[in-house]
DNA sequence: GTTGAATGTTCTCTTTTTGTTCTCTATTAT
DNA sequence: ATAATAGAGAACAAAAAGAGAACATTCAAC
């Protein structure tokens, strides 16, 4: 059985992990615990390790490694619960088995990166100034795909793409307020389309 | 594992490469990471190459090329690259300080969970039907806040709350075809409040 | 082709950071 | 008292980070 201590370590090294996809040192858990010796933290590692709930590369920085079979529990990937569904004026539905929605199937991917909107172009599609849109990076497009394109190789922006017959494109906002502007295909280059967004109300 | 430098490294090649459409030369990573010697980080580099991270094409120069299956294996975080903000007629502006937007920051906590939406009725905050929320389970709100409501222990629904100084709450759709409805405080229990949105587009 | 600047490669050296191993002290429960 | 748990901190070992020189190769201009 762990010491409070020993336990203590251990949730700070499994936070600090799934933040940044690396191992602390022993000086960040030491401060991340609240002491102020690196030696006392690795008198706990040692514990920890001869318990099997870490592996420790000898002399490695950063070289800390989670067993994560020792507590399955922990839920370490990126997967939060799906309760159902809500509507207005409806009950949440019964919880038919137990979804997930993993975050990484959802996103991650090498090829994808993200930008913050600014601006109201795309408002009536529900993406709104300060919101987060994950790009898939290509160099082409769908006719209605959601693109960040370079206008004449110097300005970015985020538009509706739509393929007009004659040669041209067409840039469609998604706002009443604005208005789409066509170019000659030549001048806009596709650097992505969009395949996700995000918010946060924190 | 990778040392923080060489992730480091991969970081900012993922991100030139984005960018620019080709790989970055060893001066340009040295700037980049801020380190002044290439030699350096050639020795980050074939430690990249030698775990399969990156291929490079021996004496060409910008011969470096992402290798993005064994990428995805090692990306535990969910961590994305966060490339810039994106306005209407505006070039991508670098976002200074944070350059990576993480998954688990925004919205991974034991106390979350997701909701999917069905309806219209919070349209006009940009939380449309089919997208995700994500709560957090509490029982109290603040005026203002985005709230799952049961009502009468029955129904649930996603509304603003607004709390009226005669004990009576007000649920206020966010759609202009729709009315708020005002129920007698004991009748509505708070189940959470929306903390985060997403939506996929694939 | 030849040439020269730019870029990649291979070294050695130093400094900084981090891991390891100690010893010493304090507190608490049995 | 004794043992278990906590903690500080010194001293040393090793890894990681970095500078920079010297040389090799590419690639584009001539």
């Amino acid at each position: 059985m762990l010491t409070p201590s020993e336990r203590k370590t251990l949730k700070f090294i499994q936070k600090y992990c799934m933040g940044k996809g690396y191992s602390p040192t022993l000086t960040e858990i030491a401060e991340g615990i609240g002491i102020k010796s690196k030696g006392v933290v690795h008198r706990y590692l040692k514990t920890l390790e001869s318990l099997n709930m870490v592996s420790i590369a000898a002399h490695r920085k950063r070289g800390i490694c989670l067993n994560l079979e020792a507590y399955e529990n922990q839920s370490v990937a990126p997967i939060i619960p799906l309760l159902g569904r809500i509507a207005a004026g409806q009950p949440i539905e019964a919880i038919e088995g137990r979804e997930e929605i993993n975050l990484a199937d959802f996103i991650m991917n090498p090829d994808r990166y993200a930008l913050q909107v600014t601006g109201d172009s795309m408002i009536e599609v529900g993406i709104l100034d300060g919101d987060t849109v994950i790009i898939k990076h290509q160099n082409i497009a769908d006719n209605g795909d959601i693109i960040v394109a370079l206008i004449d190789g110097i300005e970015a922006t985020l538009k509706r793409l739509k393929k007009l017959p004659n040669g041209m494109v067409l840039l469609v906002p998604e706002n009443k307020l604005m208005e789409a502007i066509s170019y000659e295909a030549e001048r806009i280059q596709i650097q992505g389309v969009v395949v996700g967004q995000l918010r946060s109300y924190q």
